[in-house]
DNA sequence: GTTGAGCGTT
């Protein structure tokens, strides 16, 4: 059952509607795709004055009672953070600019899926300035005849534009466009930073045990342990300076000293594909889940496997150290060069269950609703890479139009059937597009992690 | 001059 949420960055401030999803919850990227760098929810309690969290567990906060009711809620930042200054995301601030999150979070290119065959730089420029100021745009053509592919790349300037486009649709020059991150080495390496390597685990060491006890660190987006047992595993934080800041820490857990270090295998400072085995297969293929961004491994493997019980203490005792410690590290290669971060490929060791999604990079779940752009008039096929202009506003683009304002509007963003230019009222929920674009997983190829 | 899921000559 679909609520819309009223939240505000503070109390006494303007609310904003936030959509929860079909199951009663809400999803932490929707939160932080209007609220950035947010970490949880909670609301002032008028039975007692206080102020009462909001539950949240896999990436998803639940409602306080059946149902959200009419609570007014106040996001939550990390360590009482918040972003100082504005409450809403329509202007790209110094203020926001500064603040810690987004110094971290960096920009990284961006697809832009569904292009019109006419649409140029110019026109992708026009469009997407209204969320930031834009590094970069391109639109990829056939070099022999100038003509378009239909798709392009664009790369903002601060990460907080990147995260309001992703959120959300667009319809340029009269067609519905996706935009994503790219199958590319850089959104692997982006989430690679942010996740850790836990040694010395122990078999009675569940998922669910160790993303409760990371979560005093911060937000965990994803447990992995391999299965069967091999006494390790991977936690990834939603930020990146959480898993920095535990690397080389031993923690307890449950009585065992486990070590974090980096995930990346330490041979590579910088994650390179040479250093992968099968990198022929698989490398970075679908790190980045289509169409819906989020984690397919996401909290699927809530139970361990139990069927190398028998051989714990040989790993644990018989062994040195040392051995075990290339062992382990050498089963994490091998898991990572299947994974590459947060490929579909996982599911190869773990059942494919509902997917959570934590990862405000991958955020395309939010139902804000799409802008739309009428087909400016239309200019040389190519814009040079182009004068930096200023922080571009929606307000500054006179072509920019909604839907709901009676500009051309359609459904046809249900599927990819036609783009005609049929009038439509009112838009339909984009939560609804998110289920359609579920890709294909099976269709992966198979990895080979080399211990099984 | 057609087409509509995808992933970038640098």
């Amino acid at each position: 059952m679909s609520q819309y949420i009223h939240v505000a960055e503070e109390e006494g401030e303007e609310p904003m509607e936030v959509p929860s999803e079909d199951d009663g919850t809400l999803l932490l990227t929707t939160l932080s795709a209007q609220f950035p760098g947010a970490c949880g929810l909670k609301y002032r309690n008028h039975e007692t004055g206080t102020l009462r969290g909001i539950r949240l567990s896999d990436g998803r906060l639940y409602p306080p009672d059946t149902d959200w009711g009419r609570h007014l809620y106040i996001a939550v930042f990390p360590k009482g953070e918040k972003p100082p200054g504005t409450t809403s995301l329509g202007d790209s601030s110094l203020a926001i600019k500064s603040y810690k999150r987004f110094e971290r979070q960096k920009c990284s290119d961006l697809i832009v899926l569904g292009l019109p065959w006419k649409s140029n730089e110019e026109d992708l420029r026009k469009y997407f300035q209204q969320f930031g100021e834009l590094l970069m745009v391109q639109v990829k053509k056939d070099p022999k005849s100038g003509q378009s592919k239909g798709f392009g790349f664009v790369r903002f300037g601060e990460y907080e534009s990147q995260v309001k486009c992703m959120s959300q649709r667009h319809m340029i020059d009269g067609r519905w466009c996706d935009v994503r991150i790219p199958n590319s080495k850089e959104g692997a390496q982006q989430m690679m930073n942010r996740k850790v390597f836990v040694g010395r685990c122990t078999e009675d060491m569940t998922a669910e045990d160790l993303r409760h006890y990371f979560s005093k660190f911060g937000e965990v987006v994803d447990v992995f342990i391999p299965k069967p047992f091999r006494a390790f595993a991977f936690v990834s934080f939603a930020d990146p300076e959480t898993a920095q800041t535990l690397c080389g820490e031993d923690h307890i857990i449950k009585g065992a000293s486990v070590h974090i270090s980096g995930a990346a295998p330490k041979a590579s400072e910088k994650y390179d594909r040479r250093m992968v085995p099968n990198h022929g297969h698989m490398a970075y293929q679908g790190s980045w889940g289509p169409g819906r961004g989020g984690n397919p491994n996401s909290s699927s493997n809530m139970s361990v496997a139990t069927g190398m019980g028998n051989n714990m203490g040989i790993g644990n005792l018989g062994l040195g150290a040392l051995q075990l410690n290339h062992a382990m590290l050498a089963a994490a290669q091998a898991v990572l060069s299947s994974q590459t971060g947060w490929g579909p490929l996982g599911l190869t060791h773990q059942s494919a269950g509902a997917t959570t999604n934590g990862d405000p990079l991958a955020a395309v779940t939010t139902t804000a609703a799409p802008h739309s752009m009428s087909a400016s008039g239309g200019g040389s096929s190519y814009a040079p890479a182009a004068p930096m202009g200023g922080t571009g506003t929606a307000a500054s683009n006179g072509s920019v139009v909604t839907p709901g304002a009676g500009a051309t509007a359609n459904n046809s963003f249900l599927g990819w059937g036609s783009q005609t230019t049929e009038m439509h009222p009112a838009p339909v929920p984009q939560h609804t597009v998110a289920t359609s674009q579920i890709p294909n997983w099976s269709s992966v190829p198979k990895a080979t992690s080399g211990w099984n």
